[in-house]
RNA sequence: CGGGGAGUAGCGCAGUCUGGUAGCGUACCUGCUUUGGGAGCAGGGGGUCGCGAGUUCGAAUCUCGCCUUCCCGACCA
């Protein structure tokens, strides 16, 4: 992409309203606009990280054998009648009413809708399990929505289902969706560290939070420092073997880590670790649980079993922030001179800068660099637009990109570019064609 | 919802106390000179001063009401 042809209005100062750093590097780098309290549009930059995070997202959990659909965004009153919720969920939920006067609203999650459409078309335990997700937007009416997409009101989920005929089945569904989220956050060049939850409003017996951490997170946590290089990647793990998954994600979860509200000071298991224990911040940006008939019961989602009889099933539901994912990476990766994207989802792999656009052998060079690139099958953000050197740098090092490739007058003449590492700050004075290649690896 | 800030050009701000032609920086447009980490000079465009009432000869400024937005707290992917 030539920037000059590309929609990146960044801004040099930060607008009042932001206060923390995503929220302002987010505006400045010009990956959003607010629209209002909480809700935001995305620009092109902005848009590319969140379809770069949301695809991860999507082939870890095609991976596990779950199956994508999409459900809509309004959902009638009647469904959340029936399980209870209509009236339990509280000034949260966005009520709205149709022109025949009909009582719908903005769906906050989807337990209800994936229920329903499960009960109409499953009867057997032979159909079972069924394992379902979406990406769908929500939209919760947030007391105070802040910190830019981090809590707003309207946010992008993948939200998961599962239906299990017994707990040992539905307990196997929730060890896989454990691994699955592990080696979705490391894909994400993040640290994730599942802790145990309070099960809230959606109910249940089993859940763990994913959380991130970072300073500026919403609530203090705890753990054992062994997490902070633990590998979670699960290696070798067979997802059809259910002791074996069952005994690595036991394995796992041995070393201590709590939220606020979980953490007990005086617990043996904390006491213990002394100085290894770590307090700080952080963001939580996956939760998932396993709750039982709690839905299935009420709506009567249910399946005849083996011995004929007519049984509710095991539900679960699995929820990873998407779009709060976009504000966490930046985060737990960003310096003073703006973001730090992790190499899976930056918008771009590579920004071209040429130094003084105008310049024919400048030019020329930079033309043959970004077609090489481009052919390379590598993504890349060629500035070429006729302002000052310094600009260029600031808005590159802005936005993030892991890697610059800097070509100017100078170096061609001694048949040299520069090669940045964002992330460590390090050039390199290489010809054109040892950076392709580095960066072809 | 309780407490505390803020709304003046795209962005950052001054002006408000003490009423009298709406300003500065930056960004934007034109020209010239520049060009390796946010250039210089000259010229130029851009404003219902959040909205509505009121007071006054006259309101960004004073009074009343409303709206929006940000921060802290209780709640949450």
């Amino acid at each position: 992409m030539r920037l000059s042809q590309f929609f990146l209005p960044t801004l040099k100062e930060t607008p009042s309203e932001a206060q923390i750093a995503s929220h302002r590097l987010m505006l400045r780098a010009g990956m959003v606009r607010q629209l209002t309290a909480g809700i935001y549009s995305w620009l092109p930059l902005g848009h590319r990280v969140l379809k770069k995070i949301e695809q991860i997202v999507r082939e870890e959990q095609d991976k596990i054998g779950f199956n994508e659909l999409l459900m809509p965004t309004i959902q009638p009153a009647e469904l959340w009648q029936e399980s209870g919720r209509y009236d339990d969920y509280g000034l949260e939920m966005l009520r709205i009413t149709d022109r025949h006067d009909r009582k719908m609203l903005f769906g906050p999650t989807n337990e209800e809708a994936i229920t329903d459409i499960f009960r109409k078309d499953v009867r057997s335990y032979k159909q079972l399990p069924q394992l379902l997700y979406h990406i769908q937007w929500k939209f919760r009416d947030e007391i105070r929505p802040r910190f830019g997409v981090m809590r707003g009101r309207e946010f992008y989920m993948k939200d998961a289902y599962s239906f299990d005929i017994d707990y040992e089945s539905a307990r196997h569904t929730y060890n896989k969706i454990f691994l699955a989220y592990c080696r979705t956050f490391t894909r994400l060049g993040v640290k994730a560290i599942p802790m145990v939850a309070d099960t809230g409003p959606i109910g249940g017996d089993l859940s763990h939070e994913f959380i991130i951490l970072a300073d500026t997170g919403e609530s203090e946590v705890f753990c054992d420092k062994k997490w902070l290089d633990k590998d979670l990647t699960g290696k070798g793990v067979d997802l059809n073997d259910r002791t074996g998954l069952e005994n690595w994600v036991q394995g796992t979860l041995e070393d201590y880590a709590a939220t606020e509200e979980m953490h007990d000071a005086s617990n043996e298991a904390v006491t213990a670790l002394g100085d290894d224990l770590v307090t700080t911040r952080g963001i939580e940006v996956g939760h998932i649980f396993h709750f039982g008939t709690k839905y299935s019961e009420p709506m009567g989602a249910t399946v005849l079993g083996p011995d004929g009889t007519e049984v509710p099933v095991q539900m679960g539901s699995y929820g990873i922030g998407v779009s709060r994912l976009v504000g966490a990476l930046i985060e737990a990766s960003h310096d003073e001179n703006g973001i730090i994207w992790p190499e899976s989802v930056a918008p771009y792999k590579v920004g071209l800068i040429n130094l003084r656009t105008g310049d024919d052998e400048c030019d020329a060079a930079c033309e043959d660099a970004y077609a090489k690139l481009t052919n390379a099958g590598i993504e890349v953000l060629y500035d070429d637009r006729d302002i000052r050197a310094g600009g260029k740098f600031a808005d590159m090092d802005l936005i993030g990109l892991p890697w610059q490739i800097v070509i100017g007058p100078k170096g061609l003449k001694n048949g040299v570019v520069e090669l940045k590492n964002r992330k460590s700050g390090e050039k390199t004075e290489v010809t054109f064609e040892a950076a392709l290649n580095q960066l072809s690896a």
